[in-house]
DNA sequence: CATCGTTGTTCCAACGATGTAAAGACCGAG
DNA sequence: CTCGGTCTTTACATCGTTGGAACAACGATG
């Protein structure tokens, strides 16, 4: 692999004009520029990384801290946050926490200044006392405590009232909701979204309709299902607090032969891809993934440059796409 | 952030003293090693990546270059991955090449000794002459051309073949396949192993039973499904070359109110975590992904020791997941 | 007590890049 | 022809780390 030695010898002027060129200073005169050019076409080189940013005390990466890449709604982010974080000359170092606070710990621990030159963090389980980042970070979502981070998503209150209201445009009374869970902010949010969405419409607020969920995969939601529909009295509609949970539960009320839309209505959260294919489709809450990626790397790189501690909490739109889980054709 | 001469300094010794202690080298006195150990915690010590790395010309990281994180299987993949290479302390870089020619060349051409240490590569479209690494590399999956590089992967056509006679002990026999691409190894092998399957069942083949997609999304396998249904004469069974072309096919299915597995059986490939919870649940080919993960990472520890060339081709298991799209409960 | 081998420590150079300061080249003005 | 200023290039130090050689201390050996 070439350095900027060997091109400096074969163009034969010092290491420091190489650098000049490679980097756009200007005063470099023009048949210098030139010589140094034909120099590095004919090297193939390739500027040292590592070295680079040990000189500039920076690193190029970014970490993405995340549950899991087997959850669709983080592999679609990661993947958005890759392209954004590609146009500003990042690399984004993943790291997966599987949800739990071990994990997490263990993820922020690695993240020192050395590895990465900042942080987007999906966290779930962290306590108050874990947030002493030696980067600069911005969370997505939402969390239980707070905590002093930007954050960039959705307003999760308005989304989730929005989805309700749906389900109450629809004429549906008794609905249940899936996903409770005091250890996730985003989770107390919607429980709340929900609740406002029913005392709006004047209908009375069922605890025993609010099933909680520990993780947030197809499974919880299939249990929690199972649970609702073995009530006396079952709920007409339900709004799971995520695409997973949703699939879930529509997957047990195929196996209990309950119809949806007809019998039960269902709202997802999140908007995966898979959800359009579902049979029947799914109804869902859309966030716009691309704009949380770029925002999030966007207010990475005001905060990378200067220190100040200015705490933004920036909304991202999301939108309500109607599918068959709740509409018939 | 502490570096090792803040460490000597308060532990009063040399620099390289303490980075014996820091590489657990042998022959340094109890005492000494106490202090430099007490003023390494006391510090918070990391030391920093870019600068060991420089120094030991290695970066500690590789390159996962795939087509897209938004597809279930890579991204199931991709997590496997990162947990398989992190025993072994490297960190995994994510590039996304989105299927296309330019895109993976791109990636490619990013990827040198400085970044990565080496790299495993999930091509589509790449050419035999764009295989110029600089870096040691494995190949995930087979690819249409012949490439020089060493691989790891299911034995396609095997596992094409077992789909395929599962469908036929099922009495199915205008078995349909989705997926045919001659830009794609993989589909050529899957292909191979339909019909040596029907062969052996001394079934016909049939070309106009077999539908090409450009890619393997779901609106392929939806749209493939719909020219399908459209023949005079439908397949009353269909091998989908992935699991999202299944999952298309069944949605089409769905729309048409064609009866699965009834009327018509679906068998699947990749077993995407999603396919355990479709209604009905898609049979499919279940590659051991984590078995893929592991071997990769493995075979590149070897290749980046020694510049020994000898091509490997590393066979994983596989298993047929039964589920409902073939079988009734 | 000179010599030796073992153990423990330090000094120096190097990885590849860039910032700084100083030196060199060049020009026009006085 | 000198001076002062603008360009242009270079030498050197530096980022944080580690390998290698050199050196120092030590008890054991002859």
């Amino acid at each position: 692999m070439a350095t900027l030695k060997d091109v400096a010898r074969l163009a034969g002027v010092s290491v420091k004009t190489v650098s000049n060129v490679v980097n756009g200073y200007s005063f470099v005169k023009p048949d210098n520029r030139a010589r140094v050019e034909a120099a590095l076409e004919a090297t193939g080189y390739r500027p040292n990384l590592g070295a680079r940013n040990l000189r500039r005390g920076r690193t190029g990466f970014i970490a993405l801290v995340l549950p899991e890449l087997s959850i669709p709604y983080f592999a679609e982010l990661a993947g958005l946050v890759i392209a954004a974080a590609q146009e500003h000359e990042w690399n984004v170092l993943i790291e997966q926490t599987f949800g739990t606070l071990s994990g997490e710990r263990l993820a922020l621990a690695s993240l020192g200044p050395h590895l990465v030159d900042a942080a987007i963090l999906s966290p779930e389980a962290l306590q108050v006392e874990d947030f002493q980042l030696s980067v600069p970070a911005v969370m997505l979502g939402e969390h239980a405590v707070d905590v002093p981070l930007s954050r960039v998503g959705i307003d999760n209150v308005a989304a989730a009232t929005f989805a309700v209201r749906h389900l109450i445009s629809l004429g549906r009374r008794r609905i249940a909701a899936i996903g409770a869970n005091p250890q996730r902010g985003t989770a107390a949010l919607r429980l709340e979204g929900y609740r406002a969405a029913l005392a709006e419409a004047g209908l009375p607020f069922d605890s025993s309709l609010v099933v909680p969920a520990l993780n947030y995969h197809r499974a919880d939601g299939a249990a929690a299902m199972k649970a609702l529909l073995d009530m006396r009295n079952p709920p007409d509609a339900v709004f799971c607090f995520n695409d997973l949970l949703a699939v879930g539960a529509m997957r047990t009320a195929a196996e209990r032969f309950v119809r949806v839309p007809r019998d039960l209505a269902i709202v997802g959260f999140d908007n995966n891809d898979e959800s359009a294919y579902s049979s029947p489709s799914l109804t869902s809450i859309a966030p716009d993934k691309a704009a949380i990626a770029r925002a999030a790397v966007d207010l990475l790189r005001e905060r990378a440059g200067s220190p100040d501690i200015e705490l933004d909490d920036v909304q991202t739109p999301f939108s309500l796409q109607v599918r068959e889980s709740t509409v018939t054709r």
